[in-house]
DNA sequence: GGGCCGGCTGAGAGGACGCTGAGAGCCGGC
DNA sequence: GCCGGCTCTCAGCGTCCTCTCAGCCGGCCC
């Protein structure tokens, strides 16, 4: 089901970041730059409930769409008031998800400082543009998809099976790595060379922020 | 149902004022200075759905939580887009309606910027009319309820699929969608090529204010 | 200094994507 | 019944994207 959603949104012009479990969601939640966090309640090793809650103790505000099987109305008025900003039973068809995401996207955040790597590059997912001090500069779908990754993740080594298993949605990672060795070329031609830096022999980082 | 509702919010501390219709309810939330605008769809005078697009036009962002019978989930998609913030159907229980108000006064209002308009093509729903640097344009039927999504959500970049599905009226997203660039193509060649932009891999987006 | 390894890049094949002209089906008006 | 407008499908085409490959460069270790 994880997959099914992450291709259908992708379809959709959203760059999604998949983990199968609770604790491995928590802390990308935590750790990075989410517009939104799509949450199902039953998940190994912690629970949607204690994420949610954990992510608001931590005070991390990215709204939160919760996912569930159950559709007890108690259920719903505890993740509510858990800090999920809405919830949505399964089954439920991509169209009402989509417009739900919307309706967060809408009021959760403001125009967010979309994303903001070296000072000098700034990303916005719902206009899909990248700014490079405030001028915009045309990238591909691939393009944005790894430029999306690495400043998600600013401030942090990324190695580039890493880089290939989440953008180019390869589950065995056994491709030829050279091809993302190639898109950070073509980033770096269009941005500047200075915006990713290599670390040779494990990977590439953008600086934080 | 609405004097049940005044009485169990009121028992949950909320302050409440009840209109009975559409235009009385608009009124009310243009002038007063709510904090949350509970909606039924099904209204004399003017429709919910009616309510909320005037309540946006004029840049009123109160946080507007829809009641409704209908459970297609088409009028659910449809009324997020038009500015709602959350949705529910009925038959609920006050639980989840008071944990829903909960949820959305967590988060407060946030301009959403609505426009009728985008640079130089202007569209009138009232009177079914396009006009370009103040030319009438002759538009179908068609082609004026895509350009109006499109304008409706100018500045984001809308997929294909989505434009489908809400301009088709779709019910399964996996028609071809041919269909849709061939009518951007009428479109552009109606308005000047420059008003609908290609991003390619992603969709169409026309300009934000 | 020489060799090796990791990373970079130019060239180019192949394919995906988007655009368009032609035309078929449908409906309403005359 | 015929005509014209609207909607949609289809196939062809050009363009842009994606990825591979091979050669090269530079840092690092011996």
């Amino acid at each position: 089901m994880a997959r099914a959603l992450q291709a259908g949104l992708a379809r959709e012009g959203y760059v999604v970041d998949v983990h199968h479990d609770g604790g491995a969601g928590l802390d990308a939640a935590l750790g990075g730059d989410y517009d939104l966090i799509l949450l199902d309640l039953m998940l190994p090793v912690l629970s949607g409930y204690e994420v949610v809650r954990r992510l608001r103790a931590a005070e991390v505000w990215t709204p939160v769409l919760m996912l569930t099987a159950k559709d007890g109305e108690y259920d719903e008025a505890d993740a509510l008031d858990e800090g999920a900003d809405d919830y949505l039973t399964k089954p439920f068809s991509l169209v009402v998800l989509v417009a739900r995401i919307r309706a967060l996207l809408r009021r959760g955040a403001v125009p967010r400082p979309a994303v903001m790597s070296s000072g000098v590059v700034t990303l916005d997912p719902g206009t899909r543009r990248v700014l490079r001090d405030g001028e915009e500069v045309e990238v591909t779908t691939r393009e944005f998809a790894l430029l999306a990754y690495l400043i998600r993740n600013a401030g942090r080594v990324v190695s580039k099976s890493e880089l290939y298993e989440h953008v180019w949605e390869s589950h065995d990672a056994s491709g030829d790595l050279n091809v993302v060795e190639v898109y950070v070329g073509y980033l770096r031609r269009k941005l500047g060379r200075e915006v990713i830096e290599t670390v040779r022999g494990a990977g590439y980082r953008v600086a934080g922020r």
